[in-house]
DNA sequence: TACTCGATCGGA
DNA sequence: CCGATCGAGTAA
């Protein structure tokens, strides 16, 4: 039942409509732990001064500019790695910040909880790497998903720092059988290695 | 090469 | 409210 998303599920337009996919979806890492996704941010174009596309392609956005399905890793502040999903076509430099997963509310927090380092940027979202998305099953109804300008951005002034292109829901509202499906998502393979770990 | 400033977080 | 901590981007 569990679904690896292909890197090219994410590859179409457009950003916020994927943005919003995103959410409910679960990052997997190889060592089996796996989070849901409950909460986004989009930065879409170079035209969005809150982007770090603003100025234009370079080394390190270069990432934004692969096809989509790509991991953009980087450090914040010199201390925090943030994690995000280059969305989009090609040559359309868009991705979208993971910034909270059930039970770990903050983008830095994300990381360090599932070990996401820069290691990681540039490649796909695909077992292959360490790192992936997967569909559970769990569906957000629409009115569960709330949009908020994004978080930090000021100095994108006025008109881009307001764009309400940050996402998030709580899970604790989803209808009953999705949240059963949720936490069976989330609590089956840790087991299992809790089992392992705890006979061997 | 020098300088500025973060898509944040935890502690005072 | 402030310091940590370092690399990208920009100007020189």
């Amino acid at each position: 039942m569990p679904e690896i998303i292909p890197p090219e599920y994410w590859q179409r337009r457009t950003t916020l409509a994927l943005a919003r996919n995103l959410l409910g979806k679960f990052l997997v890492r190889a060592n089996g732990e796996a989070r849901m996704i409950t909460e986004v941010e989009a930065y879409d174009g170079e035209s969005d001064l809150a982007s770090h596309a603003r100025a234009g392609r370079t080394r390190r956005t270069a990432v934004m500019y692969g096809p989509g399905g790509t991991w953009y890793v980087y450090l914040c502040y010199g201390v925090h790695e943030m994690l995000n999903l280059v969305v989009g076509p090609k040559d359309w430099p868009a991705a979208v910040l993971i910034r909270g997963v059930e039970g770990c509310h903050g983008p830095g927090r994300v990381t360090r909880a599932l070990g996401i380092d820069r290691q990681l940027n540039g490649t796909k979202s695909h077992p292959a790497f360490g790192l992936w998305l997967e569909d559970r099953g769990v569906k957000v109804p629409r009115r569960l998903v709330h949009a908020t300008p994004r978080i930090g951005v000021d100095y994108a002034g006025p008109v881009w720092a307001k764009k309400p292109w940050r996402f998030y829901f709580d899970p604790a509202e989803l209808p009953a059988a999705a949240r059963k499906r949720a936490a069976t998502a989330n609590s089956s393979r840790p087991a299992r290695r809790a089992k392992r770990a705890a006979g061997s």
